[in-house]
DNA sequence: TAATATAAAATTGTTAACAATCTAAATAAC
DNA sequence: GTTATTTAGATTGTTAACAATTTTATATTA
């Protein structure tokens, strides 16, 4: 456990977020080697802080690490979609169903606020604001059922699932429509809006069905992808 | 993800190891400063390694890292114990429930001969082959489901479980039996066959029943003796 | 004496050089 | 011409020294 206080950043963290979300937003190849001496360069610094972001990074998963060979940009397949979007989904179930489906009234505030910034952010082309907006959107719904440890699990899933973001946008911008007919932004609206009235109307039932239908759906457009391609 | 295939070991996974075990093997007490020098010392490396392994071990939870102060040995508490145990058995139960309860003859015959271990370490003392022989058993149900990041996860919980394993061998020493008469060995025994049996018989319910007995039961006894303490 | 300020020691954070390993190119053997 | 072998370069793993920070001990002041 890592505890905080002062957030002045050391030199590990700086580079560990440069690579997130360089690597989120889609500026790094996946499966392109991540050499150290290239990063450290980069950012103006030695390769000890480097090397420790990259471990973290492969804890992430968006790393892939290969012992005396270096690091590559993870390279996410179909499956991993679906395993994340499973896993991230299972998890925030597991926490309504331990509060009851009962979020409270500052997590209300705070998912309505991140439902906002979601439908500002819809017509635009920001995958670090929207994972950003999901993710605090989600984390209240983990939150509620006051479990740390499910909370820091949940947390670790978060960066796979922002660079599942930037798949699912590149799919999209191909196609630019999925099945339903519903361009990506606005599917992104509805199905948060689901949740987000299912949570404030208190029925963990309806609530788990929203959530079942956002992840389920996100695997879905994935893996239909690939088989296209 | 880390890819292994050759196993040989580089420094940080010696620091790594050596320090999980000397951990759940109980030989540092909860709270202890663990000072990067004195461990590069004793196991003759110097301090990156060592470094690297307080960092996993933070993920891991067994340590508490404070930036700019250093590692301590987690402190453990009743609430600890509870979330742990909780979420380990939460994802054995979401893995039978994916797997349909159904645990392949490879994993039954893994679960028998840990089985057979957790049998004949019941008499000993040796709280670090109790830990590997109560993995060996658990991963298989974990492991039932095919989901590579489900057991990715539970097994990131497994050296906190360890260390838990630990406090409940010192809280029954004290008392040597719990509420229901029967020894920790006994109760450990019993409580690993019925999930087994569940297990073989393949059925789903009494499985998940199995184990939240298991996991409950575990938690119930380091709350009930904080309680005295 | 107790509380505060100062100085010394201990410890972590960072760096740069060295060692070991891997990769790829050039050379040799078939 | 293709496959091995050797060699040179690139990259990771490890170390030891240095810088920054924190902790402990000492001295100062009220």
């Amino acid at each position: 456990m890592i505890s905080e206080g002062d957030s002045k950043k050391n030199y590990s963290d700086i580079a560990l977020q440069y690579l997130r979300e360089q690597i989120i937003d889609g500026n790094m190849q996946p499966g392109e080697k991540l050499i150290e001496s290239n990063i450290s360069e980069k950012l103006n610094l030695s390769r000890g802080p480097v090397r420790d972001a990259l471990k973290q990074l492969a804890v992430e998963g968006l790393v892939d690490y290969h012992p005396n060979k270096g690091c590559t940009v993870a390279l996410l397949s179909p499956r991993d979609a679906y395993e994340v979007f499973f896993l991230r989904g299972s998890l925030e179930k597991l926490a309504l169903e331990k509060s009851g489906g009962h979020v409270d009234a500052y997590g209300i505030l705070t998912m309505e606020a991140a439902m906002e910034e979601i439908k500002s952010l819809a017509g635009e082309d920001n995958i670090l604001a929207e994972v950003k907006a999901d993710e605090k959107f989600h984390a209240q719904i983990v939150l509620s059922c006051q479990i740390t440890r499910l909370y820091k699990m949940w947390e670790l899933l978060s960066p796979l699932n922002g660079a599942m973001f930037l798949t699912l946008k590149n799919l999209r911008s191909r196609s630019d429509l999925d099945g339903s007919g519903m361009s990506r932004g606005d599917r992104l609206v509805n199905s948060h809006e689901r949740i987000l009235n299912a949570v404030k109307s208190g029925s963990l039932e309806e609530a788990c069905k929203a959530l079942d239908a956002h992840y389920l759906k996100n695997g879905e457009i994935i893996y239909r992808s690939s088989l296209k391609a």
